[in-house]
Parts: structure tokens; sequence; C-alpha cells
RNA sequence: CGGGGCGUAGCGCAGUCUGGUAGCGCACACGGUUCGGGACCGUGGAGUCGGAGGUUCAAAUCCUCUCGCCCCGACCA
């Protein structure tokens, strides 16, 4: 184990996986519970960045007619096992209260691992008719996945997410919500996390245990391995089946509904650490920042630090007006300190007002890409920082997009296709696939690399599998991942 | 779950081999001087050495069990 200086950051070039570590820790994102196994604790400035995402999607879900609603933890184990292919994907990681009140309980619980079944079950009891269609509902919750090996943010056994569970006449309208979730999610990614997402189906054995077909969103991490930032399922009737939810049609003919889940979760926020921090720490979009600006006064002597804290508020004022969440940090700390504190935390833009300042009217400002201070006049600030940040938030979606471009590449024969994969290395491959679930399976086992997704815009273009050789009527998306 | 590494003050670590009254740096508190890229001096507080059991006159150190973290592997809707 390399040696550490005391808070410090390991470089990515040195020891990536360290270094994500030491990211969440120095910005006071999250911290491993300790005393409960692959858990973790979600620090205050952690959480504040999942309110942010919770805000920006949850307005969107209720743009999009959707209610929020609340269903138990606990789910009778009965149910879990009434769909096969959802028991066999899930089985392996369910925790199960077996005791209870001091009691032994006559059926276990288990604790959720996601909601379709209990959610199934209660839509049974309130669907009857077409009219009650669609039914489109939301939950933000907690689930539980005891996993073998766990990350803080990527892989936990306790998470937080919001499932949103949807039940629909046709299945025609189903697929369209599934669809029309899976765009929000695309672009929540794009437009706030500035993180440039490819939209696909997945293939058959990476698909949701229990849906007909699954759609994700995959990001390029800056080690070019993929991770899945969200899923849109398209559940069919095996739900409405196992829990008997039906509908008498205008016909009057009975029908069982066509269901759909989506969700996301706070995997996302292990998205954003991995899509945009350096080496100095995190590095924040301003729409997700919790604090977008933060104001460092300096108190040199012979200047006037009565005048400095004046304006200093009067900034802050100026940029709160402006809708912004501003910090004005008159902490008893060297100036030094608090540049690299917020820096570490992500803070998209810093302004430093001192007495020289005060003389020429003027603020000094670093954003968190910028190599050099800048000085910007006082008059006018508020509008000129907003429109900043605004070319800020584009800056790191280009800064993302242009990286994933230089690190995705059209392979056509296996040779290639190792070299790419060589070590540990990975990258965004286009290749041609032959549909098959075996060959699927061969490439995975040979090289840990899998299929991402089937690209919605992957277009059609004959070719031959680049491991088996047979016909492939498109390029299919493969990455190591998260 | 398999292989490896590691748990000693808030953080990072030394001490463990060879048992003998628990240390260092940073952080923290107070006072003063400071303040445009991690301030300095002085004083001070803080640890049941991850936990349980055992060996011993004596255990951070030796033995057994156990919990957790990190890396690799397996697994991952």
């Amino acid at each position: 184990m390399a040696e550490q200086a005391p808070d410090k950051i390991t470089p990515r070039a040195e020891d990536y996986s360290r270094w994500y570590l030491d990211v969440i820790r120095q910005a006071g994102l999250a911290e491993p519970a300790e005393v409960v196994k692959g858990c973790m604790v979600i620090k205050p400035h952690g959480y504040a960045i999942w309110e942010k995402i919770q805000r920006a999607l949850d307005d969107r879900f209720k743009e999009t007619g959707h209610q929020n609603a609340y269903f138990p933890l606990l789910i009778p184990e009965s149910f879990i096992k009434r769909e096969a292919e959802h028991v066999e994907g899930f089985s392996p990681e369910l925790a199960v209260v077996t005791i209870a009140g001091g009691q032994k309980l006559e059926e276990p619980y288990v604790i959720r691992p996601t909601s379709e079944t209990i959610i199934g079950h209660f839509f049974g009891r309130w669907i009857q008719s077409w009219r009650d269609l669609p039914m489109l509902i939301n939950q933000w919750a907690n689930v539980m996945r005891w996993e073998l090996r766990t990350r803080m943010f990527l892989r936990t056994g306790e998470f937080l997410w919001q499932e949103g569970h949807t039940a629909h006449a046709t299945h025609a309208e189903a697929v369209e919500e599934v669809k029309r979730m899976l765009d929000i999610y695309a672009e929540f990614a794009e437009g706030h996390m500035a993180m440039p997402v490819v939209r696909g189906v997945k293939t058959d054995s990476e698909k949701f245990a229990g849906a007909l077909q699954s759609f994700c969103i995959e990001a390029m991490m800056q080690d070019n391995k993929a991770l899945q930032a969200g899923t849109s399922h398209d559940l069919g009737q095996n739900f409405g089946k196992a829990f008997d939810v039906k509908f008498q049609n205008k016909a009057g003919l009975t029908e069982y509904v066509w269901q759909t889940s989506w969700g996301v979760s706070t995997r996302l926020i292990g998205a954003l650490i991995m899509t945009h921090s350096d080496d100095n720490g995190l590095v924040l979009p301003p729409k997700l920042a919790p604090v977008s600006v933060a104001i460092v006064p300096i108190f040199g002597k012979g200047g006037d630090e009565a005048a400095v804290r004046e304006a200093g508020a009067a900034i802050e004022k100026e940029l709160k007006a402006q809708g912004l969440s501003v910090v004005f940090d008159v902490r008893d700390h060297k100036p030094g300190f608090k540049y690299f504190e917020w820096e570490q935390k992500g803070v998209p833009l810093r302004l430093e007002i001192g007495p020289k300042d005060l003389e020429k009217n003027q603020v000094a400002a670093k954003d968190r890409l910028g190599t050099a201070k800048e000085f910007w006049p006082r008059a006018n600030l508020g509008a000129h920082v907003k429109e900043h940040l605004d070319r800020f938030q584009t800056q790191l979606f280009d800064r993302a997009k242009e990286r994933r471009a230089a690190n995705t590449v059209k392979i056509d024969s296996w040779s290639d296709f190792k070299d790419v994969f060589a070590g540990d290395n990975s990258k965004f491959v286009l290749a041609h696939w032959d549909g098959s679930r075996e060959t699927e399976a061969k490439i995975k086992e040979e090289t840990k690399v899998t299929i991402r997704c089937i690209p919605f815009d992957s277009p059609d273009e004959p070719g031959k599998c680049v491991h088996s050789g047979k016909p492939s009527p498109r390029r299919v998306l493969f990455s190591k991942s998260y």
C-alpha cells in the first residue's frame, strides 16, 4: 500500500479505486458504515447532491403525470417467489426477516430489493377498469441487496433510489412509457449531470429479472469503463399475471395490465464523481452542486476588515438573488486553506474579495476547471456569475463527450478486440455480435467484457460477429463495466 | 464466497518479528501573531491498540475465534 500523506488525494494514474475513495472522503460525501456490513453513511454534502438529483427528477416525474406513493419495506417472501425469473434473479441477494416481536414469523419477510411484487399486489386491488389506467406511481425509497463486494455509491448493501411503477391498457402504451422515462433519465444525465449517455436496450442475459426487455442509459467513466446510470423496464404482463392485475377493457373483456418499472439510484453520485472529478477532488456541475459559489474574504494587514466583510456579504446577497447557492466563508482559516477545501468539495466557482479588489472595484474569480485567476468587475456581478456557471456546465458536458468520443472505437477482429481490453484496459467498443447468448457468455469469460446495450442509434449495418464470425445485423456496445 | 493486505487518537502511520507503564505527523482546543494557494509560536486535550477468549508475573506484541475495511477473483436484474 502506497504511503499517503494525510488528507491528500491519490492521483488517478496511481490507483483509480483509491482515488475514488479519497475524493469521497475529502469531499465529505460519505463514509463506510463500518458497523453495518456493506453499508455506508451518506454525509450532508453527499446527501445534498442527492436532494438536488431528487428535486430535478421528481419535477420531471410530476410533469409527466406520475404521483408519489410509498409501499412497505418488508415484502412477504411468497410474493418474491411468484414470478419465476424474478425470484431466480434476486434470491441470492435477499435479506430476510424471520423473527419479529420475539416470535418466529409464520411467513418470513424479505427486505425489499425492489418493489415490483408488492406494488403488483396493490395494483391488483386498485385496478378494475380501463378507466383506472394508466396507473402512474413513483416511490422514493431505500432498498437492500446483499452484495458480496461493495463500493461506495456504486454498489452498497442498502441504497436510495426511486422506482417508478406503471400499469397500462396496452403493450404499445407501456412501451411508450418505458421510452419516455428513459428519455427523461437521459436528458437529466446530460442536462443536469453533464454526463453523456448511450441509450439502448439490454441483451436478454443482462435484462431485469422478470422483464420482457430492459432499456438503459450507459455512461463512460474516466477509466473508460461503463456505468449503467438508469434503467427502464418493459415488464409485459409477467407481473400482471403473477399478481392477478386485471382490468375490464372498453369491450367489457378482462385483460391483464401491461406494466413498466424504471429507476435511478444514489449510484448516480458515483457516476458524477467518476465522470468529472480530478486529482484535486470533486468536480460538480453547477446544476447539482450544493454550493455553486464560494466567496473567500482576504483580511490582510493594512486592509479594512469591516469593509471586506461588508463587500463579501453584499456579493453573497446579490448572488443569492440570482437563485444561486452561495457560501461566504468567513471562518478563521487562511485563504489558501479555504481554496483547497472548496476545490475538494467540487464547488464550481470561487470568488475572492480583498483590499485590492475593493480598491479596483472588482473580484478575483477562479472556476473549478480554470488554471488562472480572472478579475471581474464588481458591477453586474450576479448576471456575470450566472452566465459563467452556465458556460461551466456546458464545458463539463463537452469535455466528457470529447473524452468518450476519443475512447469509442469500431472493432472488427477478435485480436483487435482483445488488444483493446488487454489487462485492465477498457473502451467503448462498437462491434458486431451474432445475437446468441452463448457468444455473449464466451466473450465475457475470455475478456470480462459485456454487452452494455444495443444502442438505439446503432444503424443497420450487416457484418460478421467479432467472436463467432456469424452474421450480425448491426453493431452493439461492448465495454468493461462497474 | 476463495486468495492477499490491513485494523494502534478525528486522518495517515511507527511500534508487533524479539512480551516489560502507548508514540510520531497532521487535525482539534485555548492564547497571541497572521491572512491574495494548505500560517507560525506557546500551552493543552484526546487511545478499553477492531472485538471476545486464552497463554503469561506481565499482551498492541504470542495463540484461537470473530467483526470490519481495501485489492484481486467469482457474482452482479
